[in-house]
DNA sequence: GATGAATGAGGATTCATTCAT
DNA sequence: TATGAATGAATCCTCATTCAT
């Protein structure tokens, strides 16, 4: 784990040694992340091998080991890194929302742009779909997939707040199984095909929440979507 | 072999190939595919291995391989047979459907009855969900996928008889992957909550559906469905 | 091995079921000495297989086990076969030869012979060739070996009847050698070529042969061949 | 890896690739080819395991595919070094020859020398009778047959220069042969025995060749061998 | 830190041979 | 007899991981 210094780093000289360490123990860990990414995505996880990924990083597999104790840390590292990043670049996907908004508006916005984001960084599903099993993840390797999930409840929740937890949780888990499904598909296709999975991918939860959501949210009339039925779409 | 007929094979079935095959080994074969069926369920397809399989199924691998060239040939077998069961099941799922009769109906109909096979015979999920990067399935791998892939399309079809075929394909690919999600998270699910999100994946997959089904069927008015926003679900 | 009945079948029906049985036994030897022929030329004595060979003969593993006990039996008897049919088709070139006939000549015909022999049964070489290693060859699996090449000793010996045992032996080795070589060679070629290269070890062998043989053999002048150099050849 | 330098490699020998190899590696891979060499003669090519190897060379199995794809690469690398160090020790034999020189003497010190080299190294045997059958060999796997011959064809082709290119390809073939059926009998004899097949084998080729070559040599009256029968020998 | 070497268990697959029917 | 089933050791090869340098 690319933790910080180990023991005694911090009172001898605080600043220049330990940073030029740091620095190329940085580079290191970005280099092998980035091959992991590269390996996972191309082989899928369980049969990415850390061999491999050593050799895509042009590191030999000693250094690899150094940095990461095995297989499961590389992908853990990498989805910390993705989240982080997630958060960064499209931080008001984060943000709470506007329960007020049009859904529609809402939704594509939030659709959109993760979508983009896991096209530019494909191994996103990979780390998903990781040990193939429906339930048996290990232990923190679906921390990508857990802090996902977990916002979407909150968004859920925040349309729904008198809902019952299950209930929440459910329609979460449902939104977010969607994505995934979707994701899977636009990633299938490219191009004009891929820009129509979008929209797709965009409608299929739209249709799913709206009736959900647009009922109950608070402040909502509970009739605004059954009278105008979504805007006509694709 | 062209060696003279063993027993009685003339009169009862005809249907055996030249392969004479004993009853012991139809025994081993049902036995090394529930081996397999189980195997593949709680590992997944890409880390199950033909020796587990073979320990499992209580036999040396020599006896595996007697009968299955390699663990494709097990899953593409289990396949067939999935894809048969289904059949002789659910024969009616597979007949054409009657595309004046409320979609909602219909849909449940299906939907519940395929959930219900899967939930009986959890490999399906593992087989479909074989090697672990989108796009890439050896050739007859994906036997299970495409098949269920190409009824969904032409139920869709015979809903939109005079959509572009591009549509209609990428609907029931849609579809299908939304069905596939569902079915992972009523997997992960037991009792009354599986229940629960086995309505979800009705109520996903008409309401995705039923916009563009709903509007175009042929003999519709266009606005029934838009009139009575479906029944209220769950 | 397909020796005579085992044990006590003279005695009761000395005719009747015995020869049906062993008429069906018969043909399944012939059947399977015929396969073994074929995968041991096609794939090398080493590399063919038991199950190869029953396949190829159309019997299942235990049939060919019911009448060899294992691979190398195969071969054992297949090389009696061989040597019992060139003893059958070619008996002069086992016959006490003319040693007073020219050299060449007689050479010829019997090259010639063995040449047209093995080329039409090309287990022979794969039989020669069988366990790799110079020297080791499994107790009687070089029956084959071993018979033809005390018939070249027999044969040199004829023409050398005062040199030294040990030099007809070894002569005798030689020209087994080199006519091993050839039949390589000629194997390898088909057509026209082919027959240069019968040509060719007909030279070889004579050459060789020639000056050993020609100055020694009983009843010649020990100039014979030197002062008529051997036909211009080929 | 274009790490910084290690140690010391820039002045002594610049020659290494980038392949960084320790010297523990190259130990090794001495080991491991010495280990097959061993194997090779003792088993044969074919019978020959890797894991025999590997346990001769005293490594796990794991080890020598570090250093070795398959068992076909140890083979092309041992033939590789073969012809390296022949090569060096009789750099001679492969300088172009004195035609005008008396055959004899040319042919008995080239065949006294490689006679000596295989000896010394008997996996060269093994090597060239790798696959068993007349004709299949995997590509690369006979680089050392090719060279010998093809260098026996240089020989004989500037014996020849004149000859049609079939003619000069047939003779080096069948002198090669006939090399190899001589060494496979060296090889099977020690002591004087082996000496005796020595001298059998200098004669086979050289009297094989001598009709060819002494007649049509360039600058030769085309009766030298005739009327001087060659020395009498051994 | 970095490297390449080393490991050894495990995976797929084959094969000579034996057994039950 | 004949068959197909069964075996289990052996093959080749891979991989996560550890070690010496």
């Amino acid at each position: 784990m690319p933790e910080q210094s180990p023991e005694q780093e911090q009172s001898p000289e605080p600043e220049q040694k330990p940073r030029r360490r740091q620095a190329r123990g940085e580079r290191r860990i970005a280099q092998l992340l980035d091959a992991a990414a590269t390996v996972f995505s191309t082989t899928g996880y369980t049969a990415a091998s850390t061999n491999a990924i050593a050799r895509e990083a042009g590191v030999s597999p000693g250094t690899l080991y150094q940095f990461f104790p095995n297989k499961e840390a590389l992908a853990i590292e990498l989805s910390g890194r993705l989240i982080h990043e997630m958060r960064e670049t499209y931080g008001e996907a984060f943000a709470p929302v506007d329960v007020t908004a049009p859904l529609r508006e809402t939704l594509d916005a939030v659709v959109d742009r993760f979508l983009s984001f896991n096209c530019q960084h494909p191994v996103f599903f990979a780390l998903m779909h990781g040990p193939d099993v429906p339930g048996r993840m290990a232990e923190e390797h679906d921390a990508l997939e857990r802090t996902l999930r977990s916002r979407v409840e909150e968004l859920i929740s925040s349309y729904l707040p008198s809902a019952p937890p299950a209930e929440v949780t459910r329609t979460a888990q449902m939104s977010f199984g969607l994505y995934k499904a979707g994701l899977e598909l636009v990633l299938a296709h490219e191009g004009a095909e891929r820009e129509a999975y979008v929209q797709e991918v965009k409608n299929v939860i739209f249709r799913y929440l709206d009736p959900v959501i647009g009922d109950r949210a608070p402040g909502r009339a509970g009739l605004a979507t059954a009278s105008a039925p979504a805007p006509r779409e694709a």
